[in-house]
DNA sequence: CTGTTAGCGCGTTCAC
DNA sequence: GTGAACGCGCTAACAG
């Protein structure tokens, strides 16, 4: 291994003249400054990072934790991440929680003795608060992606999940639906529990009822059990069946009209879909599932570059919130009048 | 930040007695060592990798280097990479070259700085291998992923790129198509030229002309511009239009149907369409594409596990190639006979 | 402008 | 079983 050692040697100055090179120091003579950089490309020279984390107590190391980089959501959400850390000279360290608190504190803990100068995190659930204050108390800097968590003062980047919530079922509302279920993520993450408030607010507000027997959880991850819950539902007399479901992940959304297709029930004429957070259109064909298409990419990047912000103390002092709005794309899963008089009375 | 040293002097023990607990050296006293371990709990001590790679020349990360985690055989391989690497206690550097050598180099020297202790790489093209000399010039063992490097000794884990295109196209041949076309990405890639090479190879052996017309390379990335492929292949006279095309990757392959659709070709009664890798399901509707599929996640869990034996020196001297095979799933898009009598005399 | 000294946190080596 | 001294490669602080 080339050290600055060997650097300053062959070049007869000190260790410290190599160290003032490679760091741009401009208290060097232009010569020097030459003859050094010369042996330095010569010897294929490349600091040991280690070696200078040990001093700086720095590592130029940045963090991604996600709960699932199979999710194109957070696949896009790595992609603007890692552009933005290689942009800004940084690596990325990823990490995959699996929606799962152990995990995550493993992650953490793995970090933190890595070094990491800090962490972009969507928080496996509220009880994450404990994973993340262990960073706190390492003086390591963090950025809240996607899942906001309850007094915690923090830079975030979010989705507005009132707004888009609302669009999306108000959408159906229009469409004469008054019979909307919900197909949610797990209460304790932040998301699904805006998700579900926008939810209760907005049939309210439309004077709908809210009827518990269409509010249902399931997880974010691939495997929902989905089949169960909608099985359910189609188990409900007729005239109280949902005429709409909103699926609050893309998951869940694709997962909801795939089973009940599977049940012989029709989209949207039976029943109309709406999802929070789309999926890339590989296919050929049009996409279906009407849906609100979250910038993913810019989540990534973003909270990446608060966050280097943050580090490098180019930051206001006051934590800052980036709320993220969706692109509401109405497709066929909700392109349905629904026949009004098949309407039973309350 | 707490230190062994801080460890020490509340259990009255030396420095070096706390390191060799740490690092579950026998020769403790029970006594001793539940006391400091004790003390580590309670100041929630973790090891500063930063001072141990100093020394011991490790770091336990791992790095992958990948050319487009947009690219869902990439996202997949990244799982699985990460899954491995986190079960055997490393962590996992993510890179992003996108086809591209110098983001390649730059990445290479980044990661040999940070002191990488291997490398599972999907090389951008054959001129990688002078950055994968660069790590060799530094003993950081490596594997290669899905793209092979002639004359480089070393571990692999690849697909079966001459059966699968073989099977492949022996399926469009069956069919009773005369006239087929490959989409392929640069022949500077070793999964291109091997695929193109079977390609020549199964339509010599069945007999078939290799027509320069009907052989066309874009690239890898998802924004291929196969529009202007497609469209010179249509403007060809019908007698020598393929009635078949091979996309050699995935990207390729659901552009190409797009385009052939929006020029008003029906696929697959006017052009039957088959493609190397699949891509995952997320809509209700069945998949069209008769597609390869690969085992992704396994490329980067076996890559990782060769890697880690390597990095542990648990593996065999001798370079170890592992071959993937692909599941041929045949669909719509190429299930169509074709009308004999349309065929024009050559 | 350049060099010397000391120390970052830990593990290896060699004593006891 | 345990501890003291040294050095990993680098840079901050000071000296010249």
């Amino acid at each position: 291994m080339v050290t600055i050692y060997d650097i300053a040697k062959k070049a007869n100055v000190s260790a410290m003249t190599v160290s003032r090179v490679i760091n741009k120091s401009d208290k060097i003579s232009v010569k020097t400054r030459e003859k050094v950089e010369a042996i330095i490309k010569e010897l294929n020279y490349l600091p040991n990072s280690s070696a200078r984390s040990l001093v700086s107590k720095k590592t130029k190391i940045l963090s991604l934790m996600i709960t699932d980089i199979a999710n194109p959501f957070f696949t896009s959400v790595a992609r603007g991440a890692e552009d933005k850390a290689m942009q800004m000279g940084y690596q990325l360290m990823l990490c995959n929680s699996d929606e799962n608190l152990e995990k995550e504190s493993k992650y953490i803990d793995m970090l933190i003795s890595a070094g990491t100068d800090g962490v972009l995190i969507a928080p496996a659930n509220d009880s994450s608060k404990k994973n993340i204050q262990t960073l706190t108390k390492y003086n390591i800097p963090f950025v809240l992606l996607d899942r906001h968590i309850k007094d915690l003062k923090c830079d975030q980047v979010l989705s507005d999940n009132e707004t888009t919530t609302r669009r999306l079922l108000e959408h159906l509302i229009k469409q004469g639906h008054k019979r909307i279920a919900i197909i949610n993520g797990p209460l304790d993450v932040a998301t699904a529990r805006e998700r579900h408030q926008a939810y209760c607010d907005t049939l309210t507000a439309h004077g709908l009822e809210i009827n518990s027997n269409l509010i249902h959880q399931s997880h974010f991850l691939q495997d929902s059990d989905i089949s169960k819950i909608i099985k359910k539902m189609l188990d409900l007399p007729e005239n109280e069946r949902p005429t709409a479901i909103f699926a609050t992940s893309n998951f869940i959304g694709v997962d909801t009209v795939k089973f009940l297709i599977k049940y012989n029930m029709k989209v949207p004429e039976d029943i109309a879909v709406v999802c929070y957070d789309g999926l890339p259109n590989y296919t050929e064909s049009e996409l279906f599932i009407t849906a609100a298409e979250q910038p993913s990419y810019h989540f990534g990047y973003m909270g990446m570059q608060m966050l280097i912000e943050r580090i490098e103390n180019t930051a206001p002092e006051m934590p800052r919130k980036i709320v993220l709005p969706a692109e509401i794309h109405i497709r066929k899963s909700s392109l349905h009048e629904i026949d009004k008089n098949n309407e039973a009375p309350r």
